[in-house]
DNA sequence: CGCTTACTCAACCAGATGGTTGACAACGGC
DNA sequence: GCCGTTGTCAACCATCTGGTTGAGTAAGCG
C-alpha cells in the first residue's frame, strides 16, 4: 500500500484521524491539544500524527519542545479529483443511458420505421 | 470501523478496488471480467466487491448464474462533501491570515489602534 | 440427468493497524 | 543545574486485511 491515494484514503478511513482533520481546518494546534479530546494515550495519537503526516496531509514543524501541527489541504484535492473524475464518468454514462431508454420508450407501439414528430 | 464514511474511505484506500471502481465507472461488468485484469483469484475479486457493497459503492443483481456489478457514483459525493468542507474552511482560514499579515506589514510603523473587522 | 460456468463461503495464513506501557530526548522555568 | 512538560521511539499485543485453497451453490446446456 506504498502509492499515494492509498496512503490518503487510509489516512482518512479512521474517525479519530478526519476528526483531527476537521480540528486541524480550524488551525494550527500541537499533539497535546489535538489528544485532549480522546481518551487514548499521547503515544496512539502521535502516530496517528505520523500516519497523517506520511500521507502528506499534516506537516510539523518546531516550537520549543512543542511540535505545532499544520494541515495541508491543497492535498485533499488529490483525493476529490480522483473521486469527481470517475463519478462524473459514470453519471454522465446513466445520463445517456437514461435518455437513450427514454428514446426507446417513446417509440413503442408507434410504427418505429419513421422519425417520431415532437 | 463501522461508520459508513470509514467504510467508504477504506474501500478505496486499495489500488485494486480503486481500478474496479474507475473499471465499473464505464460500465456494469461482472465478476468474472472483473477478476480478468489482475492475476490474483477471483475469490479475492469477490472479496473486494463485498468491501465496495458495503461501503456502499456498488450493488449486485443476478443474470442467470452471473453477478452484475454496478457503480453507484452518487455515494461517492459523500466523501467529495467531507473532504471538500474542510478543505475549504482550511483555504478559507489561510487565505484571511495572508490577507491579515499583508495588512499588518502595510501598517508597520503606522499608528495600528483602529478596528479590523467590517 | 449430469457437466460446465460463474460465483460465494469457510478456513487458514502472513503482514498491517491501532492500541498499550516504558524509556528517553528536547527544552523552558525556577 | 535539575525538574516538569511535551513529544517520540521501541516492544508488545489483539484484531483486521488481503491473499490463498478447497468445497459448495446456482443456473444454463448437451
Amino acid at each position: 500500500m506504498a502509492d499515494h491515494l492509498s496512503r490518503l484514503f487510509a489516512a482518512l478511513a479512521d474517525p479519530t484521524r478526519r476528526d483531527m482533520v476537521a480540528r486541524l481546518a480550524v488551525g494550527d494546534a500541537t499533539v497535546g491539544q489535538l489528544a485532549e479530546p480522546y481518551e487514548v494515550s499521547v503515544q496512539a495519537v502521535s502516530k496517528h500524527l505520523k500516519v497523517l503526516e506520511d500521507a502528506g496531509l499534516v506537516s510539523r514543524s518546531r516550537d520549543a519542545q512543542r511540535r505545532p501541527v499544520h494541515l495541508e489541504p491543497e492535498v485533499l484535492e488529490v483525493m476529490t479529483s480522483w473521486i469527481e473524475r470517475y463519478r462524473r464518468a459514470a453519471e454522465e454514462r446513466y445520463r445517456r443511458l437514461d435518455a437513450l431508454l427514454a428514446e426507446m420508450n417513446a417509440d413503442t407501439g408507434i410504427n418505429a420505421d419513421e422519425e417520431q414528430n415532437p
